[in-house]
DNA sequence: GAGCACTGC
């Protein structure tokens, strides 16, 4: 293990220099440079651990763990000491450690409770250039904190591409150090033109290098699950057309987020001899999972990116371009362990002038409801979200949604500012309207019931989504086996299956049975176990890991715990449309949709038609906008929500009505009917002028309604 | 007869 040959280290002095002269400095190294696991160490050398913990985040889980354990190894000490890594759910620290790796949520996290992060002398934004929701605010708080607060906190950036510039031009122009990678060259190829269906153009290009060229594996870039399984049969079936003996064999394999890990394993395997493997990806291969052998990568170009749209509060789902940085990650696949090649199957003058030099952070590209909640719950002095230092802010109208969201669900008052509330969400690991129906069920004796439900919304593909057989369109499925929501919706039945999952004793073995995903239960419980247990330190300071008791309560016709989703869901309801089975959102601009083809059945009434109220957790567009994750609730428990999405003033929100401010708050507090933090969970609005400012917002929603209608 | 990239607290 010759650690010597790092390209790292024959910059070690210059990096020592650089980091002492300035507070912040930027590192750009390469894949391979050496910076993950080299530069921490340089700094403990050098003796920055004598004043605090050096502390470097990792924008995902498996990479702080396997970092921390190399450097553990390289040090000679075993994990959880001088060396140590904290994630969620797994803290592997100790009063030892001095070299803490940690993901940016984490570290985020760490913020809350401690603004100025005292234990740390050294801080590390590692892989910066992913651009990660959470590094970017990290960005912003690390750059106030050194501004202001903690001049003797060293701060490094590092980042994998060059855009090095923009970065330090944001930390105050610092000085920006370079090193190189150690990455083999890779050829570059690209087509004439775009071919008209890039799945047949990768086929076909992939069975070309496969007979032409000499060993090496194949790593092809799709978009999705479907269109990967479309892509592994006609390779099957190109491969078995080829001349028995005329080139080596191959194996064809896949690899996606939601493949069970044995599948995934496969690709990590060692590969049978003088055989060729064709691995056909999505984006889980382009940073998160690392395949070797791979000498030819095939970039069709293309990506499956979600994309918020705060105006009318629709996630889209879209394949889109891929930017240059994405492309040259994508090639760069291919040459880790030798020289390699990168097929592009689109012109060379669409990569200068049509793909964007760099992928859309996402921090522009998401709902900032959570973000927004986090900042304001830091009570930092003079800030402003609207003039918050972000390295690419999101747009004006991004915030005033997020700042909208947060009113709505009580999480902030009418002037912008935090509730009590609204602190209380802040701390729970929930997006906020999550984390108010958890509130409010606590009030209506359902948490139980809550925290299962959130602990199960926080997961992705509960139900393990089987590879199409053959040509048949539809999944196979496991029916009538699982409970069925009781026609009240996706909620419900999730509260069903966990319990039923209980009832079995967490057996691995039932959720396979059942064609659940044993990932997402695993991690469900392991959420539930982390909600119950800041529920309860909230409730009695009680530190011990214990959680909420389950009681076994009947579901009924879980009326308590619709309820108590009505309050953090309020503004995403959607209202039937008469006479059809399509429904109508309200609270953004009203929209039409469709129930998600996967929600579980909903109750119908005599003539077919779906309840008249559903709540939903997300709208996502794809071929249609969806909504998906629905609850059956009740006009009734709806109305006050008309009535605050009416009064919102926006204005007055973002805290641009400062000099008007005092004065409305008096006449909030003279309001009887008006929503704030002080508002009872579970409440009734009381006093006649409310109830007549209520039906008059219904009546104001349904003439909106009717005029649409009539369009 | 539909349909869901990847992370993270």
């Amino acid at each position: 293990m010759g650690l010597a040959t790092l390209p790292i280290h024959a910059y070690e002095a210059q990096i020592l220099e650089t980091v002492a002269q300035s507070a912040v400095s930027v590192l750009i190294g390469e894949t391979g440079s050496g910076k993950t696991t080299q530069l921490s160490q340089m700094l403990h050398r050098a003796g920055y651990t004598n004043t605090g913990r050096i502390g470097v985040t990792q924008p995902r889980r498996v990479a702080a763990v396997s970092v921390a354990r190399r450097v553990a190894f390289e040090m000679g000490v075993r994990v959880g000491e001088e060396v140590g890594y904290s994630i969620r759910f797994e803290d592997r620290t100790s009063s030892r450690t001095v070299i803490k790796y940690l993901t940016d949520g984490c570290l985020l996290r760490e913020c809350l409770f401690d603004p100025e992060l005292h234990q740390y002398s050294v801080i590390i934004l590692d892989e910066a250039h992913e651009r990660s929701l959470n590094t970017d605010i990290l960005f912003g708080l690390l750059r106030r904190l050194l501004g202001k607060r903690k001049p003797e906190l060293k701060v490094i950036v590092t980042s994998a591409t060059l855009d090095g510039e923009k970065m330090s031009d944001f930390f105050f122009k610092c000085p920006i150090i370079r090193v190189p990678g150690k990455l083999f060259p890779v050829q570059i190829f690209y087509s004439k033109e775009r071919p008209v269906s890039y799945v047949e153009a990768s086929v076909q290009t992939a069975i070309d290098i496969h007979v032409r060229e000499p060993p090496g594996d194949i790593l092809l870039f799709m978009t999705g699950q479907d269109e990967i399984e479309k892509t592994l049969l006609k390779l099957e079936e190109e491969v078995r057309n080829l001349d028995e003996g005329s080139c080596m064999d191959a194996v064809i394999l896949p690899l996606y987020g939601s493949l069970p890990p044995e599948m995934q394993a496969r690709v990590f395997g060692k590969p049978p001899d003088n055989c060729r493997r064709i691995i056909v990806a999505t984006n889980i291969a382009e940073t998160s999972l690392t395949v070797d052998g791979v000498v030819y990568v095939i970039d069709p170009g293309l990506v499956k990116q979600r994309q918020y749209n705060p105006a009318s509060g629709v996630d889209s789902l879209a394949v889109v371009p891929i930017s240059r940085v994405q492309a040259i990650q994508r090639a760069g696949r291919a040459g880790r362990t030798r020289p390699g090649r990168c097929y592009r199957l689109y012109p060379e003058a669409a990569y200068e002038h049509e793909l964007l030099a760099a992928t859309v952070p996402e921090i522009q590209r998401s709902s900032l409801a959570g973000t927004v909640l986090h900042l304001k719950s830091l009570e930092l002095p003079d800030i402003n979200i609207l003039e918050f230092d972000f390295l690419d802010p999101p747009s004006i109208e991004a915030l005033e949604d997020a700042l909208s969201q947060l009113y709505i669900v009580d999480a902030i008052d009418k002037t912008g500012s935090i509730t009590a509330l609204g602190k209380k969400m802040a701390e729970l690991p929930l997006e906020p309207a999550l984390a108010r129906a958890l509130l409010a069920a606590e009030e209506l004796g359902c948490l139980d019931q809550a925290l299962t439900i959130a602990a199960m919304l926080s997961c992705e593909n509960i139900f393990y989504q089987a590879p199409r057989q053959g040509k048949e369109k539809k999944r196979p499925r496991e029916e009538g086996k699982l409970p069925d929501g009781r026609g009240l919706g996706d909620h419900i039945q999730y509260l069903q299956i966990y319990d039923a999952w209980e009832r079995h004793d967490f057996e691995l073995e039932w959720c396979k049975e059942n064609g659940l995903q044993i990932r997402s239960m695993k991690f469900a419980r392991d959420v539930r176990r982390q909600l119950s247990q800041i529920m309860r330190k909230k409730k009695d300071g009680d530190p011990e890991p214990r959680e909420v008791s389950r009681s076994r309560q009947k579901l009924g016709n879980a009326r308590a715990i619709r309820q108590a989703l009505c309050k953090g869901f309020g503004n995403r309801i959607a209202h039937r449309l008469p006479r059809h089975n399509a429904y109508r959102c309200i609270g953004h601009k009203s929209q039409l949709v469709q129930i998600h083809p996967s929600s579980c059945p909903l109750e119908v009434d005599e003539e077919g038609l779906l309840p008249e109220w559903v709540l939903y957790h997300e709208i996502i567009s794809t071929t249609h906008p969806f909504i998906r994750h629905v609850c059956v609730v009740e006009g009734s428990w709806v109305e006050p929500f008309l009535t605050k999405i009416d009064n919102i003033d926006i204005q007055s929100l973002s805290g641009r009505k400062a000099v008007n401010s005092a004065k409305q708050c008096e006449d909030a507090k003279e309001l009887p009917g008006e929503q704030s933090s002080s508002q009872q969970v579970g409440g009734s609005t009381s006093g006649a002028k409310s109830a007549a400012s209520l039906s008059a917002a219904r009546e104001r929603y349904l003439a909106r309604k009717q005029s649409k209608l009539n369009k």
